[in-house]
DNA sequence: TTAAACCCTATAGATTTAGTAGATTATTAA
DNA sequence: TTAATAATCTACTAAATCTATAGGGTTTAA
C-alpha cells in the first residue's frame, strides 16, 4: 500500500533534527554526525537538509573544530508552517488553492464550480490552521 | 516549486469524474468519453480511474452500444474518505500515524515521543473530519 | 456491425533518497 | 607559525519508485 500525498523522508527528519536543537539547553552547535546518530538519519542526507534550513534562516552554522548547527530563534517562535513551507514546499494539496503559489489548472474551467477545489480549499485551511498554532516547543516534550 | 504532498491527478480526475456522474438526473449510463471530453481529461487514464472505482464498488458500469458508467448509490451517500481511500489510498501522510495502515518507522524508537507523529496525528484527524462530513452532494453543486 | 467497456503492456519523465568525492573553513596543538 | 584535525559546504551520480499517459487487442450488448 502506497501513502500517496505522503510526507516525505526530508521533512520528518528535518522536523527530527529541528526538536533536537530545540531540546538543547544552549545555543552551543551540535555536529551533524551528532544528530544523525541520536535520530538515525542518513548522515550526507541530513546534511543536506541542515543546510537548506540554514539557507532559509531557520538554523545558523559555524564552521570547523567544535562547530555544527543551531537554532536562530527561540524554538517557541518558530511556526510550523514556516518549517513545512521550507522542507515539503506549499501546503496546500494543489496548486490552485494555494495561498503564496497559486496556479490555475488548465483542465479547469471555472475553480467556483470545480469540486476538487472546494474540498481542498477546507483541507488547506485545516491544515495551516494546525501548522500556524503549532511550535517547535510544543512538539519537543521540554 | 513542487507541490510535495501533492493530490494524484488520479484523484482530482476521478472526483471530476463522480461529480460528474452525480449531476446527472438519472442513472442512465454516462459513457467514458463523454466525460473524458466535458471535463478535459485523458480519455485512456480516466478509462482506468473509472475501472478502479467500479472495483471498489462506487460505480455499476455497462457494456455495449448505449454503455457506461453509473453512480450506484445516492450522491448524498457517498463520503469523500471513502473516495480518497480507493484513489489516494490512506488519509494519513506518515504510515505511523495511519488508522487503517499502520506501519511502525523504523527509524523511531518511541512514537508517543516522536514530534513528526505528534504533529501528523493532528493533521490526520482535521483532514479525516472534512472528508466523512464531505459527501458527493456537497461537492457538485445541485 | 458498431460502440462501448475491459484488460494488458510499455514508457518517458519526474521525484525521492540517498551515496561518493572532494573543497573550504575554523579550531587546536605542536 | 604551522600542521593536523574536524567540521561545514558543494557537486555529481544513481537507483528506485511513481505518475500520467499511450497503444492495441478482447469482450459484450444494442
Amino acid at each position: 500500500m502506497y501513502f500517496c500525498y505522503m510526507l516525505s523522508k526530508k521533512t520528518k527528519y528535518g522536523i527530527k533534527a529541528l526538536t533536537y536543537l530545540a531540546r538543547q539547553k544552549d545555543k552551543t552547535p551540535v555536529a551533524i554526525a551528532t544528530i544523525s546518530e541520536s535520530e538515525n538519519i542518513s548522515l550526507k542526507f541530513l546534511e543536506s537538509i541542515l543546510l537548506t534550513l540554514r539557507k532559509n534562516g531557520l538554523l545558523g552554522s559555524k564552521k570547523g573544530k567544535g562547530g555544527g548547527y543551531y537554532l536562530l530563534k527561540e524554538s517557541n517562535e518558530i511556526q510550523m508552517t514556516t518549517v513545512m513551507r521550507i522542507l515539503e514546499g506549499p501546503i496546500a494539496m494543489v496548486p490552485c488553492v494555494s495561498l503564496n503559489f497559486y496556479e490555475k489548472c488548465d483542465d479547469c474551467p471555472d475553480e467556483n464550480v470545480c469540486a476538487v477545489n472546494k474540498l481542498m480549499v477546507q483541507v488547506r485551511d485545516s491544515s495551516l490552521k494546525i501548522f500556524k498554532n503549532t511550535t517547535l516547543a510544543d512538539l519537543c516534550n521540554c
